[in-house]
DNA sequence: ATGGTCGGTGGCCGA
């Protein structure tokens, strides 16, 4: 059982490649973000046809966020309790989804990026994270045993080896102590980066700024992860960063990121071979 | 060269 998450960075500019992509890397579950679609534009039909089922909330021309499934969707939660809005006037804005896949809980989540470190966009960030911590300990707390997995680009690079030089993040966002300390809350709830002890750093990275040749320069950071429940993390036999998606005309600023689960890991929804074959024969 | 690129949009803004 494959699960991915990826910040596609506007999904009509990339559709193409981003169904090649789904297409070959046989990944059962998608947590996509930054569609930069309304749902009236989301091009559903593309991924239908693949045979996932789509949900996808998109209300203007920012952020985006979907999960596609081919082991069921069911429970679509658009957003989360206690979610922050921004603006003026304030705007929930579409930076979290959740859904049951095949039994595990997936949130696909696109973490405000902060902007700079004295901008309200940063102060929103930080209590963006404080209420997603307080939800997803209430969902651990209300079921110990439940697999859950918060998928998605959280803006932030948890440790020093998670950017290419620290020297040039000097007052800049991603790498505060008030960032970190808010990632690190996440993992303190019980949630665990299953991802890193199968990609270890330094440079191992998820994205590359289009900019300065930063991509070229191997100049990235770690930013993208799937942070699982324990019963979750406890089923994981391997993970991968898919770095040459990064490569070539038309590749998103982030690499998709996939981690996958042992096979029984799908308890329900999946509409498989196996579910529907003969059975007492 | 104190920025170099993208995407959505058609006013520059956001990353």
């Amino acid at each position: 059982m494959k699960l991915a998450t990826w910040n596609v960075n506007s999904i009509r500019a990339r559709a193409d490649r981003v169904v090649a992509w789904v297409e070959r890397s046989d990944v059962d579950v998608i947590a996509i973000q930054e569609t930069k679609a309304t749902d009236e534009k989301f091009p559903y039909d593309r991924f239908v046809d693949l045979g996932y089922q789509v949900a996808h909330h998109g209300i203007s021309q920012w952020n985006g966020v979907a999960i596609l499934s081919r082991v069921g969707i069911e429970d679509v939660q658009v957003g989360f309790e206690g979610m922050p809005s921004f603006g003026d006037p304030a705007v929930a804005e579409a930076r979290a989804i959740g859904a049951t896949c095949g039994g595990i809980r997936v949130w696909s989540l696109y973490v405000p990026n902060g902007r700079a470190l004295h901008d309200p966009h940063f102060d929103y960030k930080i209590a963006w994270y404080e209420a997603l911590r307080a939800d997803a300990t209430a969902w651990l707390a209300a079921d110990p045993a439940a697999r859950i997995a918060l998928c998605g680009d959280f803006n932030v690079a948890p440790t020093d080896e998670d950017v290419w030089d620290m020297a040039a993040f000097v007052d800049s966002t991603h790498v505060s102590p008030a960032e970190r300390s808010a990632f690190r809350s996440l993992i303190d709830a019980g949630f665990t980066d299953v991802v890193r002890p199968h990609t270890p750093g330094p440079g191992t990275y998820t994205y590359w700024d289009y900019q300065q040749l930063r991509f070229a320069k191997r100049q990235g950071m770690r930013i993208d992860f799937a942070l699982c429940s324990p019963a979750l993390a406890a089923r994981v036999t391997s993970a991968v960063i898919d770095r040459e998606e990064r490569k070539g005309k038309g590749a998103s600023d982030h690499t998709p990121v996939i981690v996958e689960f042992a096979d029984d890991t799908v308890t329900s929804g999946a509409v498989s071979a196996a579910a529907e074959g003969p059975a007492d024969v």
